[in-house]
DNA sequence: AAGATTAGTGGGTGAACACCAACTATTGGT
DNA sequence: ACCAATAGTTGGTGTTCACCCACTAATCTT
């Protein structure tokens, strides 16, 4: 494998399968789930880690207070997740995931195992472990 | 690892890894070599091919052909290519790097591989080999 | 009580991205 | 000669993304 071709360069591939999986991941996130990536992954995190302030959530999801302010809106209004004043820091609310939001969690969660499997097709089942593991690796040091 | 979380799944992860390599590419791009990633792409891509219709080049890197007029304006414009008509079809370009081309795509290049390089340090040499032919066996499929 | 800090909000920006329609010049098919 | 198809060009579109500033309400510091 030429070292000087685009394709001979690893970030690269990597790039453009990360992307592919990420469109189609995407695209089947807005059917039966109704979510936007960035939607999916504040249910999951707020799965991850129970009733949590919006900013915590903004920041560990990497993304924009003001951003998460209007995609905290949409998810309120249809019911996904309950804001509510943290009685003990009124500044604070408190996002918690409601019943319809652990369902549409999981149907996201479906999406996502699908869109995986056909993505890692190509792989055997200890192709993929090791895969995860170094993606796993580099994302470590690299935050 | 469990897989429910977005840790947990290998496409989110590769998805994290590759965006943050892109911005760190494209950044240090825009220094010495002040090249974008396509326009980088477009150099290798060149390269790799020889002189080139503009067409063609937009098809293989998969992007519209009216975007690639702008791209190649502005190579030209600094001399990085040539665009001269092709005799054999004066519908066609035919684009070829310059010296000035090719020294861009060598800076480039350099850029490339240090930021892939800082990437990918948290893995061995066999790892690194391996992450490669893994993504490599998965972009085949996929496209 | 005053001033600094924090959580959330609203409004807005600029860049990148991925397209699309309409047009000219040229060529190939018949 | 005529028509269809192709290469390139121009001028747009709408979306996503990643920000930034200014502001309110509440809390913390002193």
């Amino acid at each position: 494998m030429p070292m000087e071709t685009l394709l001979g360069t690893t970030t690269f591939v990597l790039h453009k399968v990360a992307v592919a999986s990420r469109r189609a991941i995407a695209d089947r996130l807005g059917g039966k789930p109704g979510l936007t990536l960035w939607q999916f992954a504040a249910l999951a995190e707020l799965d991850d880690q129970g009733p949590v302030a919006q900013n915590a959530l903004a920041t560990a999801l990497g993304m924009d207070p003001s951003d998460m302010v209007r995609l905290m809106d949409e998810l309120v209004d249809r019911r996904l997740v309950a804001r509510d004043r943290d009685p003990v820091d009124r500044r604070r609310y408190r996002v918690t995931l409601t019943a319809g939001g652990r369902k549409a969690l999981a149907a996201g969660r479906s999406v996502v195992r699908e869109v995986e499997k056909a993505t890692l097709a190509p792989l055997t089942a200890a192709e993929r472990a090791m895969l995860h593991d170094l993606a796993v690796k580099i994302h470590r040091r690299d935050r």
